[in-house]
DNA sequence: ATAATCACCTGCTCGC
DNA sequence: TGCGAGCAGGTGATTA
């Protein structure tokens, strides 16, 4: 489900109801996620007062006094807001228990999501410590795009989703973004030139800031975590409309695999 | 270092 | 209606 703007749009959302709370406890019903939960994670946030939440690509932090727990929904995860009435689901696996009433619960079918503490500054936490610039940050550009491509022969799609060169491009936005660039999902990102970088750069940035806008791409049953749904999906040029005419030209978007992710695009529009 | 593939897991849709 | 196949928003690990 959620890519950057989902992301961002969960992490607005709960904001309100953990500014200022203090964990009175976290409840782990599952945690075998992507990775384990760490076991003295309880313990860890327990009586402390949250201290902020901030996004960080695709991890959502937590920070309390000594570290950060780092959230993350992989595929399916999700999270929202609940008071202690609310019935645990099947997928209802780790509940932050606020002082104010509220809890924070996640949510996660697929359980590719992860919940991990790195204690001190979370930037040194080893998933987080050498990923990319934020790609609505001013050090993201097409220049960067440009120079870090050089001789690599990776599709350029593959290339933009790599957390290396810039973070929170999913597959979803790649496939925007790229339509948008009037660039082909398959050419080879060594050869493509400096302008057309730089337009790839731009379209990234007002595609993520659009979707965040209108808080995220609904799909499947996706709510933000102020319990929205998200407005982008009517806003998709390409994604999930292979087969069907292109909004540009008319002529058929095609679909085919790169990386093993569905990619869709116009081969007269993007070249 | 780079590129391609695998793996993790559940749920849903599709074709027979 | 039942059943296997294939696919889904991510991304680290493994293999050449």
């Amino acid at each position: 489900m959620p890519e950057l703007p989902e992301v961002e749009t969960t992490r607005r959302g709960v904001s309100p109801y953990l500014q200022g709370a203090t964990i009175l406890e976290l409840v782990v019903r599952q945690p075998s996620l992507r990775w384990p939960v760490p076991e003295d994670l309880p313990k860890l946030l327990k009586d402390k007062p949250i201290l902020g939440i901030e996004r960080r690509a695709k991890y959502l932090l937590i920070k309390v006094e000594g570290g950060a727990s780092i959230w993350h929904l992989g595929m399916s995860g999700s999270m929202r807001v609940v008071d202690k009435a609310a019935a645990i689901g099947k997928h209802d696996h780790v509940d932050l228990v606020l002082d104010n009433g509220h809890i924070l619960r996640f949510t996660d079918p697929r359980r590719f999501g992860s919940l991990l503490w790195q204690a001190g500054d979370v930037n040194t936490h080893k998933l987080l410590a050498s990923l990319g610039p934020e790609p609505l940050s001013d050090e993201f550009d097409g220049e960067r795009l440009y120079q870090r491509s050089r001789k690599r022969k990776v599709p350029v799609k593959s290339f933009i989703m790599d957390n290396a060169n810039v973070v929170g491009v999913g597959n979803i936005y790649a496939n925007e973004a790229l339509f948008k660039a009037g660039i082909r999902p398959t050419a080879e990102a060594g050869k493509i030139s400096r302008p057309r970088y730089q337009r790839l750069a731009e379209e990234i940035k007002i595609v993520l800031a659009k979707a965040i806008e209108q808080g995220g791409t609904t799909l499947k049953d996706f709510v933000g975590g102020d319990g929205k749904p998200g407005y982008f999906k009517q806003e998709l040029m390409v994604y999930g409309r292979g087969g069907q005419p292109c909004l540009g030209c008319k002529k058929t978007l095609v679909e085919q695999r790169i990386g093993q992710r569905t990619t869709v695009f116009c081969r007269h529009c993007q070249r």
